[in-house]
DNA sequence: CTGAAAGCGCTAACAT
DNA sequence: ATGTTAGCGCTTTCAG
């Protein structure tokens, strides 16, 4: 900086301000500064500067992996938004759980950054309370944490709302598969089971607990098994939920494989709007993690500027269904239509 | 630090040197220190540290996007890879035209981190000689940059293999679908078609340049069009190579729509081994985004600890193939055959 | 093996 | 509107 100083014949305060840009400096000394400043590269080292600010200018963000679709939408759309803020993004990839210790372990977030992002993650007691003591604003993404900011969708009222959509179709053998294992969003998943009972109940269908099953996504083996218990049951379900869309997709290859048509024996709803939802015609629950990432992002940005607002803050973002092809009116009132009947 | 320096009863200097690992700290004193940090929450400042050390402990990705199956995966195998080496990884996403002019302007990377990843980015010759300008390691990631550190998959012999398992199947009408547009990935994009013509050449099978079609990937418009290119040739292909397996995906899907049964009519392969191509059943030409992560991270910490390495090295990934269920055998030497034909 | 002192590059008062 | 001065929190000689 001293070397622009020269350059351009001014004191390193002069320079300081000019490139922060503050007002108070003259159009004509501004110019020189730039000028100088271009000529020779010169890119302000945000290290010195904050250390004497006490502002890393960084938000760090704590997710389990990038290879998401909901976590690679939302911290991208996280980036513009916080760099129109001056900020930079600061990432802490844990796959493992021997990262993850060694994370809360050292907390490299502690001091090199003006705010943490926390995506996604079933955090342990012992966890989360290190991070209450973090002493900066922590922001939880798609789950809820008790007195903290966090942002997420309405899962309840998004699986609500899908589930009426299968009703409204004439369905009453709703049957919901639930994920488990992939940890992390675990919260979301326990809402939109509530979201589909608290649909069926407001309806008047009676809850049946054979109704709901569950199997890692990841798993064929144990997904053509959730499959088979619904297939088997006294009453098969003529319309199944399926937590997410990975899962309604893997729902509809099993159900094809073992010759039950989709959508005319039995429809499929997922719940996301993920890429292969549209690539599978899935009807399904769309939320959008682009504007949770923005959200979490100004969230962050408002509790570093204001350090006094209120801590509790929670945004709640809406869902919206989209009908495909994979959901369609109940037939003939039971599991046996295939074809041809009116509706 | 004071503060640990105070509880643990040593100056400051002991702290520094225990906190990082130096050998020359007596195990009294150290377990004193270490007890002291933890109990303060204490962690290093980097801003403090990078000041004097002029290290960052910081290296730079520069991504279009992180919702991309492909840099999502990189980069989250690149995180745990520098951690090890207690390094943090700061991304800047630059979606947009503006925000990427806007990342050259700036060059906000050049004193705020030991190395840059450039991933996925058709630069321009000035981008290219400002990131020359850096004074710092640059590594490319996913295309040539002569001169420069990169990595990347060998494009060429991947797309030259995969031809290679057409031919095998007996297929001699191939044809390559390329997408256009998707800025960011047209080095890899020349190099597939390379590769292709190159098998084709080999195989004496002479080059047909109506074959060889291109589209945007998400218009679906534009790839009907670019298929019923195909299909309208007086010699239509056997099979299609598609130049990554969304594109191959969508490809089917056309097909599949026109009733153009895919594979018994028509063969389709594809290049990545993205999760559709499972999901599809897809043949494939595999590369693994996470290998390339990890080689990136690799080169860039071998750059930064000896700024006198060969700055020209490249790091070529293999590719495999992967078949699957869309690709088989020719049957009766041309475009009319459906099931039933004996090998 | 440990402590004292100097200074990294910058910003924030204060002074002009 | 611009220059001067004093640190920010750490690491690194250099002494002991």
């Amino acid at each position: 900086m001293a070397d622009v100083a020269e350059r351009a014949g001014v004191s390193a305060s002069t320079v300081s301000r000019t490139l922060r840009g503050l007002a108070t400096v003259s159009p004509e000394v501004r110019a020189r500064v730039e000028q100088a400043a271009r000529e020779l590269n010169f890119a302000v080292s945000r290290q010195a500067a904050s250390l004497v600010t006490g502002k890393t200018g960084v938000v760090a963000v704590l997710v389990p992996t990038l290879n998401s679709w909901f976590i690679g939408s939302a911290v991208s759309a996280l980036g513009p938004e916080l760099r129109t803020a001056g900020m930079d993004v600061l990432v802490y990839v844990t796959p493992e759980m021997t990262e993850r210790a060694d994370f809360f372990e050292r907390l490299p977030a502690r001091r090199n950054a003006d705010a943490l992002l926390v995506f996604c993650f079933d955090l342990t007691a012992e966890e989360k309370a290190r991070l209450d003591d973090l002493e900066m604003p922590v922001v939880y993404v798609s789950q809820h944490a008790e007195g903290c900011p966090s942002v997420y969708v309405d899962d309840v009222a998004g699986a609500c709302r899908g589930t009426q959509h299968l009703l409204n179709l004439g369905h009453r053998r709703i049957a919901f598969v639930q994920s488990v294992g992939a940890s992390g969003f675990a919260f979301s998943s326990n809402e939109r089971v509530a979201g589909y009972q608290q649909a069926l109940t407001r309806a008047g269908v009676p809850l049946d607990d054979d109704l709901v099953v569950a199997t890692p996504v990841d798993d064929k083996r144990s997904i053509a098994e959730a499959i088979g218990e619904l297939l088997s049951l006294w009453e098969p379900p003529t319309a199944i939920f399926a937590e997410h869309d990975e899962l309604a997709s893997w729902v509809i290859w099993t159900l094809r494989k073992a010759r039950v048509e989709v959508p005319e024996r039995i429809s499929v709803l997922g719940f996301d709007d993920h890429p292969i939802a549209e690539w599978s015609d899935l009807s399904t629950v769309a939320q959008s993690p682009e504007d949770i990432g923005r959200a979490a992002g100004e969230l962050a940005r408002s509790l570093i500027d204001d350090p006094d607002a209120d801590p509790g803050r929670h945004i709640v973002l809406p869902t919206r269904l989209i009908p495909r092809a994979s959901t369609v009116p109940l037939r003939n009132g039971g599991a046996e239509g295939a074809e041809g009947g009116a509706g």
